[in-house]
Parts: C-alpha cells; structure tokens; sequence
DNA sequence: TCAGATATGCTCAGAATGAGCATAGGAGAT
DNA sequence: ATCTCCTATGCTCATTCTGAGCATATCTGA
C-alpha cells in the first residue's frame, strides 16, 4: 500500500466565564510565513497506543500537561492535500480528529485558550442575530451564487446558501456549523480560501466575491474545518445526552448550567423554562447549600444526578424557550 | 513514522420488503477456517483517490458493480490488532468505515444481501420485546455482573446492562446498538468473543458465561462492530434528517415509507399518527395517483417533498406513535 | 352482496412548550 | 431602617404536540 501516515487532532473545549474556548497552538505554516493558530496534532503510534483514544491522550499529555477525561471521536479528515507537503512528496496525511471537554483552564507549553467564537463570529447568537450575517455574509453569498457558470448552478447555490445560512424563512439550525463554514470557504469569503489558492498556484481564481475583509481568524491547513465539525457535534449531542456536566464543577447553580449551554449553542435561553426542564428530567439534584454568589438572592447549588442515565433513555439538555426578544 | 495502513470499510444498506438488508462478501478468516460474512472493505489509493470517499465508491464499483448515492462517514477503528495479522508483522490496520444508503439490489461477485437482524437478533422489537432478551440475555448478564472481580466492578456492570439493554425501569434506546453489542462480546455471548480469546491465544479466559448458543450470526475481524455502529447511527439520523427518501422509490405510499422506518428503527409504529407527523412535517407530497396495491383500499403515491429542507431546520421522521401492544 | 383488508379522517385527553407575571431574599446606597 | 437593584424561584395559562382510539372509505375476492 502506498505512502500514507496517520495522525490524530484534538478539538479540546472548556467554557468559563461564559465563553466557549478551544485550545490552540502556534505553528509555522508549511509555505513559510507568520506563525497561525492550529489544533493540537500528534501521531499515532502503531506499535505502543493500543487504542486511537489512547494514542491522543499520550501526546495531549506529553505536549501540554493535561490529563483529558470526556473524549469522542468525531471525524477522519482525508482529502488529498490537507497539507500541502504532499504535493512535494510528503505522505498522503489522513487525520483522525477527537473531541474532549475538560474543565480546567491550565496549560504548559506554547498551549493557549481561544474564544472559538472569534473562528465563527456569526455562530454566536446569544445577542440577537449577529448583523455580519446581514451586512457581509448574506449579500456576498448571494453575488456568489450569481457567479455560478450555469443557470442551474446558480439555482444550486442560492438554495444550499438559503437552507444552512436560514436566510429565506429558515429557521437557524445551530448544529449545522461544518456546512455554513463550507460555503463561505467556497465563495472566498474566509481567508483559508485566498491561502490556499495561492498555496496551489491557482492564482488565476481569485476573484474574491466579496470586498469585505474576511471573516473570523483563520487556523492553520484545515484545521478550522475540524473545527466546525466539533462545535456542529457537540451542539447536537447536547441535547440527547448530558455531556455538559463534563464541562461543569462538581457543583453548580442553575444559572452557571444555563450560561455553560448557552455558550455552546450560541442561543439565549428563557431562564424559567430553562429550569423548569433541567429539573423535570431529573438531570440534576438540589444540594440544600446556597453559592457565595454575586448579588441577588443567593442560588442554590445543585449536581448531576448519575442516577438519570438509569431512568431516561435520551436524557439531555434541549434547547427549550429559544429567547425571541 | 511507524507502519500502518489505511482501509475503507462499507455499510450498504437497502430495505426491500421490509426487511432492512446489508451487503455482505464472503471471506477467508486471517487463521484459516470457513469463510465467514464480511464488510465490503477496500484500500485506499493515496495517490489516486481524491477523498477517502471516492476512494469508497471507486473499489465499490470495482468490486460489487454498485454506483452508491448517499454516502456518509461512520466512524474510524484503530485498535491494535483488529487484524490478527498485526501480530505476525503485519502493518497497523486503521479502517474508516462509511454508511451508504441505496435501492436497487442486484450485485454481482460473491458479494450477498443479508437481513441485518441476523447479526443483531435482540434489536428487532418491530414484534414487540424480542423473546431472546429474557430468554438468554438478561440472566447471562446477570451472572456476568456478579462474576466481576471486586464488588465496584459487579455494580458498574450491572448498572451498564441495566442502562444499555433497558432492563430496569429504563426504556429501551434504538440507537445503544453498539453499546449493547460491546457488552455481549465483553460477557461472551457472542460468537467473536470466543473465536478473539483463542486467536490471541488467551484459552485461559475461555470461561463462557453461558451455556446458550451464541447470538447472532458472527462476522469477520471486527465486522459487527462497524454494523452496529451503523445501525445506531442510521436510527438516529433517521430522527432528523430525511434519510429513509434514499431508500425509497421515487413515489412510493405512506405504508411504504412506515414500513421502511420501522425496519430500520425496529419498532412498530401508530399508523395514523405516523402519517399525521409525516404529513404536517411536510415531508411529502401527494401525487394524485394510486397503487397498484395489494387488496384494500388503494393508497395515493406520495413523492418527497425537497422543499422541505428550505422550511425547517431539521426535518426527520421522528418515531412517534411506537406501538404499546 | 358480504367479508376482509387497507387507507384515511377525526376526536379527545394529557403532556410538553413558550411567554409572562409575581414573589423571595440577598447587597449596597440613602 | 428602608429603599433600590439584583438575581432566584414559583406559578399560570394559552398553544401545540402526542398517544390512543373510533369511524368511515374503497378496494378485492368469495
């Protein structure tokens, strides 16, 4: 079998002070030039990590001191040049990627935590719909589609951009994060796109749609796209299964649980109903004790009821009372 | 970087009269012996392949004459020693599996449609509780449980079985197919468990928890692991995306279309309020024109509506109505 | 023309959801 | 003390969604 290495990346995620972050590192891009941000990588190897899972563990470890508890596998990324060293004769690099909650914030090494909002800005919601949708995003896909060569291309984009953007009367589907990415990689409007044209000499086809400075920060070879994968996943899981207490001190109030999911699913929750469901489906457990607090009546302090997983089949978070207003 | 090899791994599934069918080959164990059922599995051409997923189509057609359509990513197995052969020099086997859903049904080669209840006997609930979950399961788990070596361990796993095979109070989740499977190998209700201990040469362990014959029809390497990690995946899908349309004729009836949804869930469904969801779902459309039938009244042809994807964020079949009696 | 089989319509109670109003219990300012 | 400002928590109410049936329509074959 020809030429083919195997490595494994880690979308590590914790959430504090109500923002989502991902661990990143700094890397030189293969082309040379200023240091970007990119996923943690390591590779596997064959003949000690019994397992993939086990493998990712080894190396988080070794490369920035931390010990991963939750872990899934989330995609295997293979097209042929992700990395563009294969080009000049490196192996054909086919990455497993991983996701992992944590919830300490320490790290070693040239390791650092960034809101994964600053790689998706239009993901966040939790304010209204964010206007780059409005301003740049829906009018530069929209010159996009109409640059289709065919009549029936055009049709073809228009609709994939109205159906994963919701720009017609769609409504918003939150986990579809990898798709809306997608797009805006295609229609020029990320800086990847412009990189990795030029990266593959293909110069004559950078005719950028849009005028408008791109969108988001950029992350090194297609890191950002492993990336999406992650935050369209874990959206989805969190409603059938309660993944985020990994998230979450042993302890917690209501609230603290409430801004952890909103954080994740880029939506503003109604508080009440919020609760109302959490405690409905016997995810959590009141302690009795009360939080030091911030101001305002103090709030209790509750924990995960394990005893949950016995009880429902699907239990998880859901997204009630999606705030209109 | 050391050895290692990567392989693709295909689920083909079709449901043709009612019963949910996957495409299996014939194949020569590593060790010798009969010729078990296997996956359709080929390599991947680092040098010509694209994608990981032209690269699935291509030896697809190579090998089965098949043209697939729908093709999604599974999941990536890496354990060590999933091929026996590793032990003997053989390189690390690293396998990506992918789900493929399609309708027509002639192939040609050694390749054969199976009914994939074969392989997971306990899933079928279409006519009501399966009898061989408390004929042979349950107990066997029980005494599985208790023969864990410290008392932590006797609770973990009975909480596991109980969590996993709905046995307490819990409700029965389609979708822990995996889960479910992982168990029975672990406790040796399954015919691989027994062949796995003798290739690794491990006889010592040979202490079948059961005196029942083992369940269901065995596969090759870690072939029914890969399946049930299909088959939960599909179910799941199911809920959310209009997936089943792939296995469907153009038209086809709203009998039709419940019955493939139960095939594939595994359970049976309230006629009228399946319908009433489909129907307010506006999944479907009416054509107008009837079925040839099969006595009764005659059903109109319905078609999918692809509107749908416009008009709600996530449109599935959901799975209301499961039949109580 | 009747029995048997499906298709299709409709009803109704109960549960779940979306939105608010109202009260409770703290901290800090006056 | 008391007032103001917060956040926590409780409760209500209309609406929609679900689970279960009953009833009627329209075929085929005896």
């Amino acid at each position: 079998m020809p030429d083919a290495a195997i490595g494994l990346n880690a979308v590590i995620v914790a959430v504090t002070e109500e923002v989502p972050r991902i661990l990143t590192v700094r890397r030189e891009p293969p082309a040379g030039g200023p240091a970007e941000d990119a996923l943690p990588f390591g590779p596997l190897e064959p003949e000690t990590d019994r397992t993939l899972d086990r493998g990712l563990r080894r190396w988080v470890r070794e490369q920035t001191g931390l010990e991963l508890g939750y872990v899934e596998q989330l995609y295997t990324f293979g097209d042929r040049n992700r990395d563009p060293r294969e080009s000049h004769g490196g192996p054909r690099l086919v990455s497993v990627a991983y996701l992992a909650l944590v919830r300490e914030v320490s790290v070693s090494g040239d390791a650092r935590w960034r809101d994964w909002y600053e790689f998706f800005p239009w993901e966040d919601w939790r304010e209204g719909r964010p206007a780059v949708l409005d301003r740049a995003i829906a009018p530069t896909l929209e010159r996009w589609a109409a640059g289709a060569t065919e009549q029936r291309g055009r049709l073809e984009r228009r609709e994939r951009a109205e159906i994963v953007f919701g720009l017609g009367g769609v409504g918003w589907d939150g986990e579809r994060v990898l798709e809306r990415y997608e797009i805006l990689y295609e229609a020029g409007l990320v800086p990847e796109s412009r990189r990795d044209l030029i990266q593959r000499g293909e110069k004559e086809n950078l005719h950028s749609e849009s005028s408008e400075p791109p969108l988001g920060r950029p992350m090194s070879l297609d890191h950002r796209r492993i990336l999406a994968t992650a935050l369209g996943r874990l959206r989805g899981k969190l409603k059938y299964r309660p993944v985020v207490f990994e998230l979450l001190p042993p302890t917690f109030t209501l609230l603290q649980l409430q801004r952890v999911v909103e954080a994740l699913s880029g939506v503003g929750l109604h508080k009440q109903n919020f609760r109302r469901l959490v405690e409905n489906a016997g995810l959590v457990e009141g302690t009795g004790r009360q939080d030091a607090e911030t101001g305002g009546r103090p709030a209790e302090l509750f924990v995960f009821r394990r005893e949950v997983l016995r009880e429902r089949p699907a239990p998880g978070v859901g997204l009630p009372g999606v705030r209109r207003g």
